[in-house]
DNA sequence: GACGATTACTTGCATATGCACACATATCAT
DNA sequence: ATGATATGTGTGCATATGCAAGTAATCGTC
């Protein structure tokens, strides 16, 4: 009797990642509890430590799928607790140059075990294939190509 | 000649799925704009929706991945709009029934024709099929049975 | 029928994010 | 040089989330 709006799932694509980002975000991070970061924070200390220098904001930003602002906000609690630093650019004083501490190498290394329990914990629940699968398929989605198609269809607007 | 972690990509299941909710967010919220909602506050809307009656708060964060206290946060917006109206619950006062108003049906009507392009957008780019699948996918992350699986293996903690 | 345990929320505090607007610095055409 | 632009950030405001501690209402029990 129920209308089917009162009892079909949701199919949106959105809101199906924000619920699986939810509770996968809920788990990585009681597993880091530990070492006091978020699964967001350690996120960004790896970018930086993979770019290899001190990126600048807005190429970290970039990395990340993050908004600058919002970057400028989320480094805050970092810079508080003296796990990166951030530098002028000589080279362009515009630049602001997010750089790992030596206490932001040491956190990194002391969240990495905690990480890897959950990370582990992950791949043995989703398995290891469909792990590497989900993250390519999350990839395509940040990825330039996935935006410029999305927007190709939708931008059928009005303008 | 750069070290394997400096030039590697993140291999995070956790941050893949946080970067992806990022874009995709901004992809749909931007689609919503014109309606007010955002894709977080349709989904809500929507769950109630689904439920076919004023569902206690507790049942609502449930359905939605959410904490309680988080919920409880983000539907003062909605409250705030007159979309939707929290009642005490007669038959047990402690349950706080989240009811949608005749204005937030209608918000849900006039949302629906916005969030149908940004879908069509998303499965345009990803392709229907894959985007069934992934959704599935999350839908598995999101259950009992993944957090079940997920603990059972990082629970080789020091308990 | 009062007391302790349980359940359902609310609040306060902190981080996570995005957007629009204000600022500073760099570039470039004239 | 100089003003118009372009670029890279910082800030303020609003929503999104989670957790811990406090509060209210219910229940089970003696």
């Amino acid at each position: 009797m129920a209308r089917q709006s009162e009892t079909e799932k949701s199919l949106c694509n959105c809101t199906a990642l924000r619920k699986a980002t939810r509770r996968v975000s809920q788990l990585y991070d009681s597993a880091l509890e530990p070492c006091g970061l978020r699964t967001t924070q350690r996120s960004i200390l790896m970018q930086i430590a993979r770019s290899g220098r001190p990126p600048p904001l807005g190429e970290l930003a970039e990395a990340l799928v993050m908004d600058r602002g919002a970057l400028t906000h989320t480094l805050k609690p970092l810079q508080r607790d003296r796990l990166i630093e951030i530098r002028i650019d000589p080279e362009d004083r515009r630049n602001r140059l997010v750089a790992l501490t030596a206490a932001g190498r040491k956190k990194i290394a002391e969240s990495t075990a905690l990480w890897k329990r959950a990370q582990a914990g992950f791949e043995t629940a989703f398995g290891v294939a469909k792990s590497a699968a989900l993250r390519e398929a999350l990839e395509f989605v940040v990825s330039e190509d996935f935006v410029a198609a999305f927007n190709r269809r939708s931008d059928a607007k009005h303008a």
